[in-house]
RNA sequence: GCACCCAUAGCUCAGCUGGAUAGAGCGUUGCCCUCCGAAGGCAAAGGUCGCACGUUCGAAUCGUGCUGGGUGCACCA
C-alpha cells in the first residue's frame, strides 16, 4: 500500500465528481496534482496543491475550487478534516485508523512493504565499477560499486527489470602495460632481477601472476621478445586480475550479472557496424578539430580524423572516433558497446562513472541518443571522490609511497555493511569523507550505528516480551487491536513509516539511493525518541506488563519500524544486526 | 577560453524534481537513568539558502548573467 498514491487517487476522483456536477470544467489535466505531507506538521497530515494547479486551466479562483474539493474530500471516511489555507492549499487531517492501517500493512506485507511496480517491468541496465583489469580494486572504486549496486537493488524493488553490468576495459594500451609488468614478475619468479621500468605497474599484487606464469610456461618465455608472449600474457594476466576484482566485489557483496569485454568488440565488426550506422545518419565525417582555446596543447597540429557529429545531439564539439593513424579511439568501442546495450533491448541505460570522466558524459549521451533514435534515455551518475581520514587527519593514498588503499583494506577494517552505508551518506556528486576511526565509533554521529541500534532495540523488545511470555508472530501483531496506538508520539512514528513507499518512489525516479540512508536515519531517530519517552511516561513503553492486548499493539509499532529498517538496509545491501555487542 | 559539478547555521551536510514560518548531526548551553540497553532522549541558541535580475499564485529548488572552489578538455583509457 502507498498512502500518498491512494489519497492522490481520492483527490483525482473527487475532481472527477466535481466536473460531473459541473462545478469545474471537465477534462482538466491532473498530472500536476500532488499529495504530500506538509513541511509543517501543524498544517495537518496531508496537503494537496490541486486547487492551485487547476485554477488557471479551469479559469476559476483557486479558493473556489478548493472549497468545492474540500466538500468532496470530507465524504471520504479516512478524512477527519479538510481545510483551505493560504493561497489555496488543502490541508487534510486523517483519522488515526489510517496510521494504524500503515502499521498493519507493514506487518502483513513484511519486507515487501514499499515494493511497487513503478518501473512497470522496464528493462534497465546499470553499468558500474568497470575498473581496468590491471590491478585490485582500490578505495576510489568502492563508492561507485556501492552506489551502482544499491541503485540496482532500489530499481528492482520498484519494479524495474535490472541488469548489473561491468565493462571490462581489456582492449587498450593499459593491458599491454599490464602484460609487460607481469612479464617482469615472471622473470622474477625465475630468480632474475625484475626491471620495473617507468610506466610499468610496480604493485606486488603482480608477483603471484609471475608465479602462475612460471607454473604454466616454465622457462619457455624467458629471453623472448614481446611478440612471442604479448598476446598470451595479456590474456592470462587480465584474466587473473578480473578474478581478483570479482573477489573484491564479492567482499563488498556486489554481484554482477554481465561482464562485457571491450576486447571482444574488436575484430567482430561490431565497432564498424556501430560507426556505419552513425554514418548512415550523416553523423560521421572526416574533418579537423579546432584546438581547445586557452589550453592549447604544445604539440598541437591540425589532423584529419574520423569524427562523430555529436554536436547534432547536444555535445559542444564533435568527437574523434579514430586516431590520426587510423586506429580506433577509446570512444569507438564504447559507442559500439552502448549500441550493443541498446540492441539488447534495454529501455533505459544508467552509467556510473568517476567524476574525472565528466567530460565524457555529453558525447556518450549523444551517441546513445543517435543510436537509439532518442528512444533509450541514458542517465550518467558521476561519483565524486572519497577523501580518506584516519583519526580526523587526511590519509593520503599514493601508489609510490606504498600507501595504496585497496577495497580489501577498507572492507577488512570497516566491514562491508559499514562501508556500504557510509558510501551512501552523500549525494553522488558531492565529495565524501571517510574516516576509518569514525565509521567504527558507536555513537549517534555514526549513522550506521545509529540505525542498526534502532533495529537491535526492536529486536530486544521482542526478545524481552518473549521472556515475559508474550510471543508474537508478525501475523499475530497484524491482528492486534491497533486502535490503542493513539498517542501523538506513536502516531508520529507511524507517519514516518507511511512515508516509506513514497520515499522509495522518489529515490527510484531520481536514481538516488542515498535518500534511503537519510530516511533510515530519520526513522531511527523517531524510534529512539519514542523509546526514550517510555522512560518518563511508562504508558509509552512497548511492553505493558500484564496487558497482552496493549503490548501487542505497541510491539506491532516497534516491529513495523524494525521491518522498514530491515527493508531499507536490504536495499543498501547492509545486513541488519539483531543485537549490539 | 569552453563544458560539467559544487556553494544552505561556527563545522559536516539533508531538503520531497516549484509549496506555507528552510531542517538534521557535530560543537556550545541547560536538563532527563529506581525504568524494555543513557551506545540514548528533551530543550535553547545559531540563517541575506554565494550575488543580481527573471519566470508565477509561490523559488534554496527552474532560467539568464556574475563571484568563488573542484574536475575535465584531439593524437590516453
Amino acid at each position: 500500500m502507498n498512502l500518498f498514491a491512494d489519497l492522490r487517487a481520492a483527490v483525482v476522483h473527487s475532481l472527477a465528481n466535481l466536473a460531473e456536477a459541473g462545478a469545474i470544467p471537465a477534462g482538466l489535466d491532473t498530472a500536476g496534482v500532488s499529495v504530500e505531507p506538509p513541511r509543517d506538521p501543524a498544517h495537518g497530515d496531508m496537503m494537496t496543491n490541486a486547487a492551485m494547479v487547476l485554477a488557471k486551466p479551469a479559469g476559476l479562483p483557486p479558493r473556489t475550487i478548493a472549497d468545492a474539493l474540500c466538500g468532496e474530500l470530507r465524504k471520504d471516511p479516512r478524512v477527519l478534516s479538510a481545510e483551505v489555507a493560504g493561497p489555496g492549499f488543502i490541508n487534510l487531517r486523517l483519522v488515526a485508523a489510517v496510521w494504524q492501517g500503515v502499521v498493519q500493512a507493514i506487518l502483513t506485507e513484511g519486507l515487501d512493504f514499499g515494493r511497487s511496480c513503478l518501473g512497470n517491468g522496464a528493462k534497465v541496465n546499470v553499468e558500474f565499477v568497470s575498473a581496468n583489469p590491471t590491478g585490485p580494486m582500490h578505495v576510489g572504486h568502492v563508492r561507485g560499486a556501492v552506489v551502482g549496486d544499491a541503485l540496482a537493488r532500489l530499481l528492482a524493488f520498484s519494479g524495474w527489470q535490472v541488469t548489473r553490468e561491468y565493462y571490462v576495459n581489456d582492449g587498450g594500451a593499459q593491458v599491454d602495460v599490464l602484460a609487460r609488468s607481469a612479464y617482469e614478475r615472471y622473470r622474477e619468479a625465475h630468480g632474475l632481477e625484475p626491471e620495473i621500468r617507468e610506466g610499468l605497474y610496480p604493485g606486488d599484487y603482480l608477483v603471484p601472476v609471475g608465479e602462475a606464469l612460471k607454473a604454466k610456461y616454465g622457462d619457455s618465455l624467458l629471453d623472448k621478445g614481446e611478440q612471442y608472449w604479448m598476446n598470451d600474457i595479456r590474456e592470462f594476466a587480465s584474466a587473473m586480475m578480473m578474478a581478483e576484482i570479482r573477489g573484491d566485489l564479492a567482499l563488498l557483496g556486489v554481484q554482477m550479472d554481465v561482464f562485457s569485454s571491450e576486447k571482444a568488440l574488436y575484430g567482430t565488426g561490431k565497432i564498424e557496424a556501430a560507426i556505419e550506422k552513425l554514418r548512415g545518419m550523416d553523423l560521421i565525417y572526416e574533418g579537423t578539430l579546432e584546438p581547445p582555446k586557452g589550453k592549447e596543447p604544445e604539440d598541437w597540429e591540425p589532423r584529419v580524423q574520423t569524427l562523430f557529429r555529436s554536436t547534432a545531439h547536444g555535445d559542444d564539439v564533435d568527437r574523434p572516433v579514430k586516431k590520426s593513424d587510423g586506429s580506433w579511439t577509446y570512444f569507438a568501442p564504447d559507442i559500439a558497446y552502448h549500441f550493443d546495450k541498446v540492441e539488447r533491448g534495454f529501455d533505459q541505460l544508467i552509467d556510473i562513472f568517476g567524476a574525472d570522466h565528466g567530460g565524457y558524459v555529453k558525447r556518450m549521451k549523444a551517441a546513445v541518443s543517435a543510436l537509439s533514435s532518442g528512444r533509450v534515455p541514458l542517465d550518467i551518475k558521476l561519483i565524486q571522490l572519497v577523501k580518506l581520514y584516519k583519526g580526523g587527519a587526511p590519509f593520503k593514498m599514493s601508489k609510490r609511497a606504498g600507501t595504496f588503499v585497496t577495497l580489501r583494506d577498507v572492507v577488512e577494517q570497516a566491514g562491508a555493511g559499514v562501508t556500504r552505508f557510509m558510501m551512501l551518506t552523500r549525494k553522488n556528486d558531492v565529495a565524501l569523507d571517510f574516516d576509518f576511526d569514525k565509521v567504527l565509533e558507536q555513537s549517534k554521529d555514526n549513522p550506521v550505528f545509529y540505525v542498526q541500534y534502532a533495529h537491535a532495540r526492536v529486536n530486544s523488545v521482542l526478545r524481552k516480551a518473549g521472556e515475559a511470555g508474550m510471543i508474537f508472530t508478525d501475523s499475530d501483531l497484524a491482528k492486534a487491536d491497533l486502535s490503542q496506538l493513539s498517542h501523538e508520539a506513536e502516531l508520529k512514528l507511524a507517519h514516518q513509516l507511511g512515508e516509506w513507499p513514497r520515499l522509495i518512489e522518489i529515490a527510484s525516479k531520481s536514481n538516488e539511493p542515498h535518500r534511503i540512508a537519510f530516511y533510515l536515519y530519520e526513522l531511527a531517530s523517531d524510534f529512539h525518541s519514542l523509546w526514550n519517552q517510555g522512560n518518563t511516561d511508562s504508558s509509552l513503553r512497548f511492553i505493558q506488563e500484564g496487558n497482552v492486548a496493549t503490548s501487542a499493539a505497541k510491539i506491532a509499532l516497534a516491529r513495523a519500524a524494525g521491518v522498514v529498517i530491515a527493508t531499507g538496509l536490504g536495499i543498501l545491501g547492509v545486513e541488519p544486526v539483531q543485537e549490539m555487542r
